[in-house]
Parts: C-alpha cells; sequence; structure tokens
DNA sequence: ATTCTCACCTGTTAGC
DNA sequence: TGCTAACAGGTGAGAA
C-alpha cells in the first residue's frame, strides 16, 4: 500500500519523464474512472509543469492551469513504460506525450484510487489534510495528542490530523518510539510524545532513502520495488524475535488494521499487557 | 463536534 | 481438486 514515502518515491521518479510534456492522447480510460471525471480526454494538449506531492496524494500542475489529482489508495500504481508495452487489463487510463517514447500508466486492481482533475468534490479532502508526517514538530504531536483520547494508532492513521501515514509506517513508528498502539494519545507523556515525533521523521526520511517498501502491490514509477521491506522490525513480522531479544512481534487488530508490535518493548501504560488476538 | 462502522473492490489464502 | 468465505486496507459517507 503505497504511503508517504511510496508516493514521494513515485514522484521523484515520474518527474524526469514528464516534467514538460505535452500530452498527445488519452487512451483506455475506464468506466469507474471516466463517471467520477467525464473532462479526462480534455488532458489532451496540456503540459505538465510540475510534478509535487501532498500526503499520499499526487499533484500535476497542467499549463491551462488546472491540476490532475491521483490517489493510489490500496493498489494504485503510477509507472512510466514504453509505448509499446502491452495493456494489463487493471490498467485503468493510458496518457501518451508528444514526441516521447514512453506513456504514464494508472494501473489499479482494487479500483480504489483517484485519477481526476481537482475539482469541488475531492479539492475539500486536500484542504482538510493534517500538518505533512515528515515534518511533524514534537510540539505538533503533543497538542493532538492531549486533544484525543484514541488509540493512539487510530489517531496517527487520520489523515485530518496528521497526514502521510499508513498502516505500516505507524506500526514501525510506534515499535521504534516503544509506544503501545492501543495507548489513549492522552495518556502519553510528553517526553514519550516528543519520542515518537522523531521516530515518525527518522523512519519516514529512511523509507524515502529506501525508495519505500513493497509489501505486496506497490511500485515505482519505473516498476522497481521498495527496498524498504528488509528495514521493517514490526508490521509483517508476526512470530519474528522483536530487536529486543526478549519477544517475539505480536498481531492484533486495531480499528480494523492488522497491529503488529512487541509486547515486551510496547506496554499499555496502566501495567496491562495485551497479548495478541 | 467527534468518533465509529461500513462500503468500495478483487486477488490471494484458508477451510471444507 | 474445486468451491466458498474470509481477508487485506485508505478513505469518505452516514450513523451514533
Amino acid at each position: 500500500m503505497p504511503e508517504l514515502p511510496e508516493v514521494e518515491t513515485i514522484v521523484r521518479g515520474l518527474r524526469p519523464h514528464l516534467i514538460g510534456r505535452t500530452v498527445a492522447a488519452v487512451r483506455h480510460v475506464s468506466a469507474h474512472l471516466a463517471q467520477r471525471d467525464p473532462d479526462l480526454p480534455s488532458l489532451r494538449g496540456e503540459t505538465i509543469t510540475a510534478i509535487d506531492r501532498r500526503a499520499k496524494y499526487i499533484i500535476m500542475q497542467l499549463s491551462s492551469g488546472r491540476r490532475l489529482l491521483v490517489h493510489l489508495r490500496m493498489s494504485g500504481r503510477l509507472q512510466v513504460k514504453e509505448k509499446s508495452a502491452r495493456k494489463d487489463k487493471h490498467d485503468h487510463v493510458v496518457v501518451t506525450f508528444v514526441d516521447s517514447e514512453v506513456k504514464l500508466v494508472f494501473r489499479d486492481v482494487r479500483k480504489f484510487g483517484l485519477f481526476e482533475f481537482v475539482n469541488g468534490n475531492n479539492a475539500a479532502g486536500l484542504e482538510l489534510l493534517g500538518p505533512e508526517a515528515t515534518a511533524i514538530t514534537a510540539a505538533e504531536l503533543v497538542a493532538l495528542c492531549q486533544s484525543s483520547s484514541r488509540p493512539i494508532k487510530t489517531l496517527l492513521l487520520d489523515q485530518h490530523r496528521i497526514a502521510g501515514l499508513g498502516n505500516i509506517y505507524v506500526d514501525e513508528s510506534l515499535h521504534r518510539a516503544r509506544i503501545h498502539p492501543l495507548t489513549p494519545a492522552a495518556r502519553i507523556s510528553r517526553r514519550k510524545v516528543a519520542d515518537l515525533a522523531a521516530a515518525i521523521r527518522l523512519i519516514l526520511r529512511q523509507a524515502i532513502r529506501y525508495m519505500g517498501t513493497t509489501f505486496d502491490s506497490y511500485r515505482g514509477a519505473d516498476g522497481s520495488s521498495g527496498r524498504y521491506f528488509e528495514r521493517l522490525r514490526a508490521y509483517g513480522q508476526t512470530g519474528e524475535l522483536c530487536s529486543c531479544g526478549r519477544a517475539r512481534i505480536a498481531r492484533t487488530v486495531v480499528g480494523g488494521r492488522g497491529t503488529h508490535f512487541c509486547p515486551h518493548c510496547q506496554r499499555l501504560p496502566n501495567g496491562r499487557r495485551r497479548r495478541e488476538a
């Protein structure tokens, strides 16, 4: 699942190929995307002037002043391929460019992703996003935590509070900061919250350097896998010995999401220790 | 206002 | 072997 580091990696991979390119044609727009945005064919003739990222959103600035919004959600991929590459059954948009041997392909097996112009419907979603997780300060996170009694994991996944984290990097950040994912946010000490803010920034920075995490379907703009997979210490490590050497990584469910943690390092504050389900 | 639940979707895996 | 059911998970709409 593409989270902030994966999206950043894709954006960096797209820029050298697409900046300054003019769209020659928009091909194969799948019905579910055409229904959400009937204007997609009008991308033809636009020149891509910039490609930016906001949390997990990719925003392409166009010469007309319009903006194209892409969100990969669960299974989306945005890849640059040779013009001759065969179309896959899950390719939902194919964009070709003037005087270019490559094409941009939006593939999305589960069809949760967005590929549309910024408009009234989706602009609000962008504006409601919390501060970028990469730049979250201790003070900001302290304020955030004090205002909520929700489990810290649930709070960190709320894009309106802090934007960019997903299931993988929340588990990794809480593990590094040694905080149990079910800890009520307001019950975490200032010192631990500061640790958490530092852990979030560090892990995201490292994950970007390693070009993201490929757990299942994620691929970079050039189709490559993310190398941060090898660095995971909690997510998907159920049953593996924790780096502390004292316990094995357990799995439970928090807010409906698979949650990985070390029962030794990450304990609830009142002494109760939670085991796997 | 805030928080929780469910729907969206399909490939993969577990269970019979 | 072949089938069905459960599961994965980011987000937003609607309910509590």
